[in-house]
RNA sequence: GGCCAGAUAGCUCAGUUGGUAGAGCAGAGGACUGAAAAUCCUCGUGUCGUCAGUUCGAUUCUGUCUCUGGCCA
């Protein structure tokens, strides 16, 4: 029910392998819905088989925004996706449809209905120069150098943390404020009504089971090729976002001769499993979550 | 058939000079503000293969049987 009289924007989330693209493009064409996709590694063109993005016939049917937006050298970010997003829910809005947001990147939802802190975006020089300065001194040295900066974000980071802790000093480096002082502020909520579905499978075994087999069927499907076509670019590199994603860093670990086929697929298959369990541990936390299937269109008014 | 080496957590193994045991991986739970399919935290009772012997006490020593590798016939 929306009482807040806000537009509608629908949500459905789920961890991997659960079967959310079948149901978006069902609910699509129920309920007048153009979908955007919420997804950190379908935003990449020629990153198809080993991400399972939607293949051109379901696309015809219910096209998917935010896909094959960027190559694959480059990088994206959560507030990257909440101006893309936040653009295609207007878009759709003013066509008189209703946005339905369809992924498992649950940090792009996060950003998305809480709001994202006015902070500085990536810098490619300041990373180059840290990841130098742990080569150098160690990760404890920038932790101690953290605590002295910002102790309260140390407080909140571990120390092994080596992706915050760079994060917090990146931030202090390009604007001499503490990264703790900088969340302080509030953002700013988007005046939408927001629907959280998730379909979320009732038994792990299951899942395990179909992550298992859809892995197998992208390994039948050419996914090896895929990323064999990657890497043979020559342009990008292991430490790459996208080459970092699940599936694809174990295949790239393969070519390069690093493991097995044996060894890639099995850990191609946990990796996929631990990102699954990462998922749910989110799903769970979610306030107001809605099950899928329990979902109809009075929720949407 | 003989000899040798193994048999310990779901898997790979370590260890106990005799006082019932611990790593990695897997798995589970959790965190999450511009890399998030990322990054990180917490969690380890299991007839220590069988049966018997020695012993106050055996997973540890001895014998026995079973199984698995390897070598020799």
């Amino acid at each position: 029910m929306n009482l807040s009289k806000q537009p509608t924007v629908l949500c459905l989330m789920g961890p991997t392998a659960a079967g959310k693209t079948d149901l978006a493009v069902e609910w699509a064409e129920r309920y007048s819905c153009d979908i955007i996709s919420v997804d950190s590694a379908l935003v990449y063109r020629g990153m198809d088989i080993g991400t399972a993005k939607p293949d051109a016939a379901t696309l015809a049917r219910a096209p998917h925004r935010l896909l094959d937006i960027l190559d694959p050298s480059q990088a994206y970010s959560a507030a990257n996706f909440f101006q893309d997003a936040l653009r295609e829910i207007k878009s759709i809005h003013a066509a008189g449809r209703i946005p339905l947001l369809v992924g498992g990147t649950m940090l792009y939802f996060q950003a998305l209905q809480k709001g994202l802190s006015p902070l500085p975006s990536a810098d490619a020089n300041v990373r180059a120069t840290l990841e130098q300065k742990i080569a150098e001194q160690g990760l404890p040295a920038l932790y101690q150098q953290l605590r002295q900066v910002d102790p309260v974000a140390a407080e909140k980071i571990k120390a092994t943390d080596k992706q915050r802790i760079q994060r917090a000093l990146e931030v202090f480096q390009l604007t001499r404020q503490p990264l703790s002082v900088l969340q302080k502020v509030q953002p700013k909520k988007l005046p939408y009504h927001f629907i959280n579905t998730a379909l979320i499978p009732d038994s792990r075994q299951e899942l395990h089971e179909r992550i298992a087999l859809r892995f197998d069927q992208m390994l039948a499907n050419g996914f090896i090729a895929e990323v064999e076509a990657l890497k043979n670019r020559g342009d990008l590199q292991a430490d790459l976002p996208s080459m970092r994603a699940v599936g694809y860093r174990q295949v790239w670990q393969y070519l390069a001769g690093e493991i097995d086929e044996m060894t890639m697929r099995e850990k191609g298959i946990i990796a996929t499993r631990q990102l699954a369990k990462r998922q749910l541990t989110w799903l769970r936390q979610w306030p107001e979550l809605l099950a899928a299937e329990n979902f109809t269109p009075s929720s949407i008014s």
